[in-house]
DNA sequence: ATCCTACAATAGACTTTGTCTAAGTCAATC
DNA sequence: GATTGACTTAGACAAAGTCTATTGTAGGAT
């Protein structure tokens, strides 16, 4: 997914294109992106510096209501931002450093669940994240 | 496992045991607990009115420190704590009202994430997260 | 039983992450 | 280029968690 396909998709939906909406988009541009709102915010404020906190706020959750970014939680601290909303995958942290990594795991979780594990729920979703050491953390230890 | 298993078992490791360490200890026994900070606050007040934010929070890190605990992020906000720590097990989430049970799947989700997958990452640990609705919360919709 | 002291508990300041509001600004349309 | 409703902003507020200086006490020593 290119950037400017991301932009056309969303000024399409009646999106107001701002300098601000613009620069919060492509700060989270690419593969394997996880930031955080401070992240991004960090980012935004170089190509613009008087972007605000509330600003990247509000566009970041417009996003993830729109269905163009996905919120992932997988460290206990803050949300991460995820551009990768169109395929599904799960996620492989680095212990250590925090690295992040999109992972396509082979089979269906959902039907590994049997009836008798499922407490009368009707279960529609899986999240799953892989932890482990980095090639890099795993070399210094 | 019960209370005084673990209350014994921490006092074998030298854990001076004290009114409040033992109230957070007791309010955390229980299947399907996965309780906030907050929440154990709460209860532990009943029981001791004067005990203060500050210790539940040092006694519950403790506890995840001597593996008697885990910290569980199924929400995007507070963490909880699951006293269920030596039966490996994965969680069931109500998307609703935020009802968590323990479950086991089938298979072991570590095996399906084949190496072309994995970056170089040694793998030591996976984390299921199931969605869906409760009886109750789908009754209701 | 009492004393001692290292460890534990407390109140409250502080930090991080996130939300909300009132007032000012501007993108899109006319 | 004027209009206007949506967007942005600064800063107050809130929730979750951490840290520190002070006070209290569990459990061993006497
Ligand atoms: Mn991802
Ligand atoms: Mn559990
Ligand atoms: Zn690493
Ligand atoms: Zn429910």
């Amino acid at each position: 997914m290119r950037m400017s396909d991301l932009l056309e998709r969303l000024r399409g939906r009646g999106w107001r294109m701002t300098a601000q909406r613009r620069v919060v988009a492509e700060v989270l541009n690419g593969d394997h992106v996880h930031l955080t709102a401070d992240e991004v915010h960090a980012r935004a404020v170089v190509r613009l510096p008087e972007i605000s906190r509330a600003t990247v706020y509000n566009t970041l959750g417009e996003l993830v209501s729109l269905g163009e970014v996905l919120e992932v939680a997988t460290d206990k601290r803050a949300k991460r931002y995820d551009p990768n909303a169109h395929r599904p995958h799960h996620h492989l942290v680095c212990a250590q450093c925090g690295a992040i990594k999109d992972v396509h795991p082979d089979g269906n979780p959902l039907a590994d669940l049997p009836d008798s594990e499922r407490f009368g729920f009707t279960v529609s979703n899986v999240e799953v994240t892989y932890r482990g050491l980095c090639p890099n953390c795993a070399a210094a230890a």
